[in-house]
DNA sequence: GTAATTGCAAACGGTTTGCGATCTC
DNA sequence: GAGATCGCAAACCGTTTGCAATTAC
């Protein structure tokens, strides 16, 4: 939620992350982010990669995923609107909600707009990934 | 989600602690606890209220709400379910959501158990406080 | 008595920032 | 050329931690 410079521009450390995140079918966090750009742009620093993350959220290109006690994670599919977090493994699965129905469900007269909403499960997944394979969500640790 | 201790105990910190939770409407955060059992024990230090809120989250007697970009807040409220952040002024007024009815809206085979939930709805309030005075929920910065 | 807890202070980890140099439009 | 962005390194800030001294049970 920065200021915005009047006019952004493209980037090839820009364009390199947005691809980043893109591509990747985990959410990966910016320390994540930065070392797989680190090998396409060998003399990137930290401080890119956050600038640049920060500037994708605010055009709304990617979105955050706040998980308590973790790192930012970043994601490139807008349309996911809450995340299930896997307490075993540290998975996240993507959940779609739906809005109106969820806003249906909150009872409160001090509400006059909801702009947005941050939604996290935690839990365990059935098919719970064993130590010997890696499933989509799941970050290497 | 630390270890607990077999037994603990009700020191004079641990109590004044909860006791603030348990007293402030609003959400407080560990600095703000922290200025405030100072002014009952002096000597008191940050680690003492971050290792005591810790002890009292595990119990379950209190209740952190993590808001992206915020410091940690603590709720004596153990039956909020949802926290509704006013973008104006920073206020948050407290949801009870039915968990049965949230976990009907989530539409995804791999979830085996849902645990526990933590919801953040953003946007503005009705009678949004104005710069004078101070609300419910509100923190002062 | 002994295990839990404290105060202190230093360290941590993720993130931000100020700077002069370098790019993009 | 002007403004946006970069790389670098130091600073930031909320939180955690190791330790010897103290306290609750």
């Amino acid at each position: 939620m920065n200021k915005l410079p009047q006019k952004t521009r493209l980037t090839q450390q820009r364009k390199t992350i947005l691809d980043i995140v893109k591509s990747t079918c985990y959410h990966p966090t910016a320390e994540q982010i930065f070392k797989l750009v680190k090998k396409q742009l060998p003399k990137i620093s930290v401080g890119t990669v956050y600038r640049n993350l920060d500037v994708l959220a605010d055009q709304k290109l990617i979105k955050r995923i706040d998980i308590p006690g973790e790192p930012t994670r970043f994601d490139a599919e807008l349309k996911n609107k809450a995340y299930f977090v896997c307490k075993n493994k540290g998975s996240i699965y993507d959940l779609k909600i739906d809005s109106e129905k969820l806003k249906s469900l909150v009872n409160c007269d001090c509400i006059d707009k909801i702009d947005d909403f941050h939604i996290l499960l935690f839990g365990t997944s059935k098919d719970c990934p064993s130590e010997k394979g890696l499933r989509k969500g799941q970050l290497k640790r």
